[in-house]
DNA sequence: CTGTTAGCGCTTTCAC
DNA sequence: GTGAAAGCGCTAACAG
């Protein structure tokens, strides 16, 4: 049954009302919102006007993506918690870039992640967007189940099947900054790693862990890296002690970093390469609480080159890593605009003063 | 004209085919999936099953959005650049809040931004959303127009119309801050400002510049708090010079505070009340590579109660504002879990080493 | 250049 | 407990 036209005040306009209104189909009326090259100037001008002058304001986004069968909305999974994923300089660098091109092509950017506390389920409405970028340096198989199989998707930082990815040259990279550590000929050198370990682990890393091999995290490949300079430097593996830190963030960087700063003078690590730019940053920080000298006493390295790094003195030494270009980059991907492939970015050393 | 059927294998498995594969109408479908009470518990089992088995992920988002009318999206506009929202802490925390609470009830975020360097234009699948949470200093009217007017509508941190807003206490906070800060008995005292300005305006604040009023910003009622406690320690206004920050950065903050702190020592200020951490972390380091002594000579005071100003020494004496909480509140009251009303969050004075 | 028409995939009365 | 049917608002053939 029909409501009496006098209610209908309170109801968005439609379409079909628009097209009623002016005595046009409703065709026309949608030509002239999505093809202007199907009609007249002068009528598409009308119906724009009197669209604005109904307040109708365009097409319905959930009518016409049922219609179409694509929404303008791209999926974006960042594989850690969002608290991690928002605070970090790297991952929002890279959610800038996807959102800087997404922006400029009319899309919008849904967010997703892939590791909520509470529920571990993607919500259905996940399933609108067109497409999706995921980034994480591991994302659980579990959360790739649940996104639509179909759908295209772009990897950042990791691989999957053989999806489309984008990712950096980490093994060449480590290689160089460690090699350039390396000339200040450090007594003890020791390598603070990201998420390299299988098993949840935060501290030391012994014999009995598991290493996640280089198809499954980038962070190995950076180990590989450190491992492929220090061989050079006739630097036995089983002389470097390694840390593993679980996530990317002072709070759980700290202890870790403690425990390598206090050990005794002549056991401490005289230079540490660091996995990224939080942990160094975090060395830093807690090496002038102790007195501990950089890069005197102690040379650091980091990985990413976040601005927090270079603001300060002394510099980080570290990998810049342009994550806003990663992100442009993925986007452009998804959105068709460049072809679905394997694309490595370059990395550029920073020199600062914590290991000049 | 009807495909055969051989060529659906590419298709995805829609309501009605599994309705068919099973012999039950697709109402008793959908009730399987949205209302599990009317249909036997055995039926459902059955159809539940069956659809895992041909791989069937549930309702389509679009078909149901269209048919509900409710997308389970909820558009978070970040009046800023998202360059600078995602790399900003209290904005970043706001989200978190905001997306802890959308994803334990199945809702998913769309994230807009309000001030993308190229287009100017809110996409028109942001109309998709359910309703709205707009956060930022001043979101520009134009801003506002663009999203659809019915929508629900939460605003944080301003004002728009009669809306529900989540807030904090900024007049009091700042008062409060500003009198622990006078019991030092300063010398000169500085404000720092954050976009107190109509117009675009780094740096010195002259009697020429147009004050935005305190329904426009937060940040005047931030000042107004530093005020009423200058005026009870028997401090005039006009011997307090302002300075005016455009940009929450370090990159957009350094030169204003350069300004300040190279002036000759009898003019500099020792006590710099800022509006926010960030330009009191500014401060902060750029005093100390100028040999500035924090706090001996120059008594420092921040606002927000960020991580980073907490994680070095001195420590910032600051005001801690809970965005994860503001951001809760904000998804509850656009999800009807709250009322919509106007809410205001108590903040703390947290006792740094900046101003002891 | 314009109009007619057939759904996109789903939910929801309302009958049975 | 279950099914038939009517659209939600729009777009894209296609015919004129």
């Amino acid at each position: 049954m029909r409501k009496a036209s006098v209610t209908k005040s309170k109801q968005p306009i439609t379409l079909k009302d628009l097209a009623r209104e002016l005595g046009v189909s409703t065709a026309t009326v949608s030509n002239a919102f999505n093809r202007p090259d199907q009609l007249s100037t002068a009528l598409r001008r009308r119906i724009l006007d009197e669209a604005k002058r109904l307040g109708y304001r365009g097409p319905d986004a959930r009518a016409r993506s049922l219609r179409t069968g694509r929404s303008r909305i791209i999926g974006v999974v960042l594989a850690e918690t969002l608290t991690y994923s928002l605070n970090d300089a790297v991952s929002s660098e890279l959610l800038t870039g996807v959102a800087e091109v997404l922006d400029a092509h009319g899309h919008t950017l849904l967010l997703l992640s892939g590791r909520q506390p509470g529920s571990s389920h993607v919500p259905g409405s996940a399933s609108m967007a067109d497409g999706f970028i995921v980034y994480g340096l591991m994302p659980s198989d579990h959360l790739m189940g649940e996104l639509p199989p179909q759908s295209p998707l772009v990897a950042v930082d990791f691989y999957v099947d053989e999806r489309p990815t984008v990712h950096i040259d980490n093994e060449p990279a480590c290689y160089a900054i460690a090699c350039h550590a390396l000339r200040h000929k450090p007594k003890r050198v020791g390598i603070l790693c990201l998420r390299l370990l299988a098993e949840a682990h935060n501290g030391r890393i012994e014999s009995q862990h598991n290493w996640l091999d280089s198809a499954q995290t980038i962070t190995r490949s950076r180990l590989d890296g450190f491992y492929r300079a220090l061989e050079e430097h006739g630097i036995e593996r089983d002389q470097v002690p390694l840390w593993n830190i679980e996530e990317n963030t002072h709070g759980v960087c700290t202890p870790v970093i403690e425990e390598i700063l206090d050990l005794p003078e002549d056991e401490r690590p005289d230079l540490l390469l660091c996995m990224s730019d939080r942990i160094a940053l975090t060395a830093l920080t807690l090496a002038e609480q102790r007195g501990i000298r950089v890069p005197e006493d102690l040379l650091l390295t980091g990985f990413d080159g976040i601005e927090e790094g270079q603001y300060r003195s002394p510099r980080l030494t570290t990998v810049r890593q342009d994550s806003i270009e990663k992100g442009r980059v993925a986007a452009r991907m998804i959105l068709g605009l460049d072809a679905p492939e394997h694309r490595r970015l370059n990395t550029t050393l920073i020199l600062g003063e914590s290991c000049p």
